[in-house]
DNA sequence: AAATCAATTCGAAAGTTATCGAAATATAAT
DNA sequence: ATTATATTTCGATAACTTTCGAATTGATTT
């Protein structure tokens, strides 16, 4: 768990991850994706950095990526992000 | 908000986070308090490296601290909690 | 087949973090 | 007052991370 929350602390690889779920959002009728190099130019870091960071996404598994000829597409996993909220929402109904 | 998550990345703090929150809710009618001392003996890690962890969580404003006598009293804020479970709610809300 | 484009791998530099032991501080107990 | 206890500060070290540029791979276009 510590682990889904490690992918998310770094600034950029945050950003990467919401860019790639609001992609997601806006491209819901057309099958949920989200290609790497639209999301280069609007995050001030280089593709090799962009490479890694998406690789620790997928590591932690709150996206899901897939190669399409020589485009990656990228895919939030919403069952994970509900057990975390899941988890953390436990954390504060006690009251 | 990715401070947020960097406070909750490494295992221990996170572990140390949730003790907070469990001593938490066992003591709600005493006063939800947390004593450092008792959480020591649990982790495997020395009082210098918790007390560096709790200071983490603290400047994360994930709990509030205070000092009473020569313990230290942990208490979660429940309303940053709140808040990361809401964000990450809307993320997984499109479908 | 050559050129182009997207992404990856590699190696390195700079910065950050987790952890420790020793020493210090502050409070409480004797 | 001395001793014991809880926590903090300090300095050090080892490990990890972020990021980069250069070179590479694989796929598409010309």
């Amino acid at each position: 768990m510590a682990k889904i929350f490690k992918a998310l602390s770094n600034q950029n690889r945050l950003e990467l991850y919401l860019k790639i779920a609001k992609a997601h959002e806006a491209s819901f009728e057309t099958g949920c994706e989200c290609f790497v190099s639209d999301i280069i130019e609007s995050l001030n870091i280089g593709a090799p950095t962009i490479s890694h960071h998406i690789k620790e996404l997928a590591n932690a598994e709150l996206i899901y990526t897939e190669k399409r000829g020589k485009f990656l597409i990228c895919r939030v996993n919403e069952d994970l992000v509900t057990e975390v909220s899941k988890l953390l929402s436990l954390q504060s109904s006690w009251e």
